[in-house]
DNA sequence: AAGTGGTCTAGACCACTAT
DNA sequence: TAGTGGTCTAGACCACTTT
């Protein structure tokens, strides 16, 4: 059911609150949203036009406009040029899941220990070099390292660099993707992109051994390539973790919102 | 190594096209994002002032603002009020990920099949009525579906809906959570907000026999609980995906680009 | 005190959709 | 043609950080 009436119900006594410090632009935004999860709007609903809300609100049209964004960058609206803004349901093609569960994990406790297990040179594979853009054969680094948290065994992470001579030390990059820093964003980097993925796997004898579980046991696999500044791949490796560990959750649709 | 000169080098003639259907504000983020690829801007340096930007591009304060929002919130840069705008490095704990593999999945395949296994109606045990918000013992609908792609099994489905004739017809719930339009968008909802969780499993032996998998197999788990207008909960259930037919990707940092 | 990012105004013009 | 969202201007004022 569509609503046609030119002026909705109950947009009733909210107001911006100027004195307040919260930004005009996210009152709004809070109020609609507000008006959505209290059922004033339904999913499908066309919303007031920009200058009504800008009428309405006692606002100009980039405030409005910049409540409006913000709530489709959210994916509770959407928008078309020329027809209006409308309500939208739950589509779960919308959600996005973030690594914050990683990141609290790693900055929050600060019992996290990295062991360093393993950390020689040795030939590239084809696979390591493939994915290293090296040739068969050329030097890298093996790194095997353990993180716990809490004493704890959490992530088993093993991890190629490309070895080079030429290159700044090499210390500091292991240094540089030892982690401390990468969750956090504490301290500099000389990395300037990564493309990460992730999979469910089981773990083998060693993985399960070296994380204190029982085989066969799911996990998260987290592969991982960085590129330095040049674009040219400096490190590959992956991430292993007991599901027990690590759960990735999100919402979508109208946000649940704390009645006022 | 940070830049303390006052004018960055190689702001040659880089301009903004007034006549391109492209928006002025893109064209400046995406001059800005040019610059951090090639290496203008290292990780860590000081990006131009706003006003510098506006001099220097010709364009308004408000157009390099939202140029400059739109790179922070793509988590290419920060900002710090009164100290000035960074480039940031790779920092995992900014990953995101969303549902784009399960969309195309659904979405460009026109070969999807949804196979109902089982729908009947039975009593809530415990951890149904807890996750529904019942009291155990009340009756619920029971769904087993298998999703193929292509006539091979690709998801199992296994889904509980609160059974109450004074609802709307059921018949219409269970359509309105059939997936059809879940992952698209396509089609009107009734639910107004659901909450997810991905975790790594492994496959159980009916799963394994129904997905035509080897036993033991990894898998991802997708858990999802849906609510209705009035915040009740109306829906639950998960998907189980054999990892070979699901990967998440993302990239973190400053993205590629293509050479111009 | 100077410089920075953050917010906001009160309009303008354009492209698109509907009637 | 009227109404909608999308973009943009040319400033203003504020809060914050640094010197």
């Amino acid at each position: 059911m569509t609503r046609k009436s030119k002026t909705p119900p109950a947009l009733r006594n909210d107001r911006i609150d100027r004195s307040s410090y919260e930004p005009a632009y996210a009152q709004l935004a809070n109020l609609l949203r507000h008006h959505m999860a209290t059922g004033v709007f339904h999913p499908g609903d066309q919303l007031p036009s920009e200058s009504q809300l800008v009428g309405r609100y006692g606002v100009s049209p980039m405030t409005v406009r910049r409540a409006i964004n913000l709530l489709a960058d959210q994916g509770v609206i959407s928008t078309a040029q020329g027809r209006g803004t409308f309500v939208r349901g739950v589509e779960l093609g919308a959600a996005t899941f973030g690594f914050k569960e990683l990141q609290n994990l790693f900055s929050n406790k600060e019992q996290t220990q990295v062991k360093l297990l393993e950390a020689r040179v040795r030939a590239a594979d084809d696979r390591t070099a493939r994915k290293l853009n090296l040739v068969s054969g050329q030097r890298v680094i093996y790194l095997r390292r353990l993180l716990c948290i809490d004493n704890q065994p959490a992530f088993y992470h093993r991890e190629y660099l490309v070895y080079d001579p030429a290159r700044p030390v090499v210390e500091s990059e292991m240094e540089v993707t030892s982690l401390q820093g990468l969750f956090s964003g504490v301290g500099e980097t000389v990395l300037k992109r990564g493309d990460l993925s992730v999979e469910a796997t089981i773990l083998n004898a060693e993985e399960a051994r070296l994380l204190g579980a029982t085989s066969p046991a799911a996990a998260f696999c987290i592969e991982h390539v960085f590129y330095d500044l040049k674009d040219a791949p400096i490190s590959w490796g992956w991430f292993v973790c007991h599901s027990s560990h690590l759960r990735f959750t999100t919402s979508v649709g109208v946000p649940r919102v704390q009645p006022t």
